[in-house]
DNA sequence: GTGTAAATTATCAAATATGACAATAAACGT
DNA sequence: ACGTTTATTGTCATATTTGATAATTTACAC
């Protein structure tokens, strides 16, 4: 009837080159001129699609927690079926195969700090550190169904702070040695269950 | 000879006021006019004393750098004639007493992010982890001596990761009992050294 | 080709952020 | 009281950021 929308494309367009802005410059520092260069879209279709500033970000935190909680579930659902040990398997996963990449990371450590002026979102990100560590104590009661869920949890909030951490400081470069020490410790933590 | 000189108080407030806003907001978010309305010193004043705005930002970094270089050299001091297991201690003091406050670990947080558009600072702060790492590892060395150094390094990242995420989180609120399961962790981690 | 809905471009005003510097006021020694 | 140095305030121009909306163009159906 009229000319074809291209919403859809535009709108994922957009979030993408937020993200990178949000990534690089934090929350405050992405600004709509910098966005539009990023895309190559100008100011006035970003508004277009999405609005303003303040819905941008409420979309971009949307699209963070799906993409993420998608991507967490994709991997627990990928480990559920496999024999053998499926918390070292989850470990290899997560440390070796940059499992959320650099910019997602980013965009994380960027939402943490901008909850600190913005309660609502503070609230968010709470549950979603929650659901991530309760799925990887679910992860780790397959493999150990013998400890109690108190030793499972606690080992659970560690690997997710050492995996967190060595993914945050990525941006600093030359991690890679790093990353290894926390892989093993990760391991190490996980291996006092047996 | 003259009116006495309040650089040394002015530097002081103007910088833990920037503190506060970075904590905050980011270091892009972090303006001038923010800074001037957090401090109660007008705009002009934190141009007198502290230049434009990105000398501002480097005298931040130097404060931040040698405040928490100052205050991990201080705990480790404070462990050195201990008795007893100095690690577990050392553990106790980075979960339970706050160690660096709310404010320091948004800073670094931030600064973490500014590192991604800024190598240089993203050096110093690399070399600002590996020093907390090797510092850790020399309390390991010292509870646990005939342990591969291998194994206490990668202890120490394995530590340091829990604390510094569980700090960085803390800004979400409600993290109490998030908290205690990643000392618990960590504890966990150093017993499998003995 | 004409109508139509959507995409895209073009502007405008308002608010905010920064840099630079002039002007004034205050405290001290003499 | 006076000169000197510093603190403090005031002001201005400029650049950036944002919000809002009008004007134009494009692609499709008929």
């Amino acid at each position: 009837m009229a000319r074809p929308s291209v919403k859809a494309e535009r709108t994922e367009e957009i979030l993408i080159a937020f993200e990178h802005c949000v990534a690089l410059y934090g929350v405050e520092g992405a600004t709509l001129e910098r966005l539009a260069s990023q895309s190559g879209l100008q100011r006035s279709l970003v508004r277009h699609y999405m609005g303003n500033r303040n819905e941008l970000i409420i979309a971009l935190v949307n699209r963070f927690l799906t993409q993420s909680r998608v991507s967490f579930s994709g991997l627990f659902n990928y480990l559920e079926p496999l024999e053998g040990d499926q918390a070292l398997k989850m470990v290899e996963m997560l440390f070796d195969t940059n499992y959320m990449n650099t910019t997602q990371t980013a965009v994380a450590s960027a939402l943490i700090i901008y909850s600190g002026s913005h309660f609502d979102i503070a609230n968010l990100l709470r549950t979603w550190v929650q659901d991530i560590e309760n799925g990887i104590t679910v992860v780790l009661k397959k493999s150990y169904e013998n400890e109690p869920n108190d030793d499972l949890q606690d080992i659970a909030a560690g690997v997710l702070g050492i995996y967190f951490n060595v993914d945050s400081l990525e941006v600093l470069g030359d991690m890679g040695e790093f990353r290894a020490r926390s892989k093993r410790s990760a391991m190490r933590l996980i291996k006092t269950l047996s």
